[in-house]
DNA sequence: TCTTTAGTAAACCATTTGGTTATATTTTAT
DNA sequence: ATAAAATATAACCAAATGGTTTACTAAAGA
């Protein structure tokens, strides 16, 4: 019954991003991210667990290493969501006009 | 040299996220946007001004009014750093299937 | 077997976040 | 002129966030 961790918020961070940004087509072992970055391992560690937890990477244990992949179907929900606004946004300087208008 | 609101923390929150699908379509008062939740009227009020320091709401003072309009063209950095990723989700199976043919 | 190497876990910390209540401020209505 | 309404501002708070360091565990090499 656990809340799973919400993507909107795991993508909200730049370095989880970065992270995503890094794993798109390669596997990596956790410690070959963490080399990417300026933050210390576990830290790294700690993005991971929570993009792993709203399922946008996966981490396969093999030996003493983790290697991580990003599952990035998982950024569906992210772009459906927008999705569904872009009518409104193709109309919005007409809005934003009329907006003006009727402030005078 | 503000460091302009980033989007993506903005529709971290399913507040603000449920006031992006409140002002789709209709331009509300921020009292009125405040009537929908059972959050206090100055926790909206900051919603509001994370909201529009992003880009996806306009506010324009009427009287004693704030007329709340989305802005949601501003969604659009979100779907496009989305997009780029949609070339790996999709071979997304079979990336996993190598992984674990790889871990045996 | 002993020592690296890869990663986790725990304890801690400062800052940010999302909320509160109470008090202004500014229009509008009476 | 006064009261009510719409919003802002301030002070405050608990919990979450993103980071650290310091062990600890487990696998791989020498």
């Amino acid at each position: 019954m656990k809340a799973r961790r919400d993507v909107f918020q795991a993508i909200a961070d730049p370095t989880r991003r970065a992270i995503i940004g890094l794993l798109a087509g390669q596997t990596l072992t956790l410690n070959t991210v963490a080399g990417n970055f300026n933050i210390s391992q576990p830290a790294i560690s700690k993005h991971l667990r929570i993009l792993t937890e709203c399922g946008l990477v996966t981490v396969v244990k093999q030996g003493r290493e983790r290697h991580c992949t990003a599952s990035l179907q998982a950024l569906q929900e992210v772009i459906q969501w927008a999705e569904q606004y872009r009518a409104f946004w193709n109309s919005r300087l007409d809005t934003l006009e009329d907006l003006l208008n009727e402030a005078e």
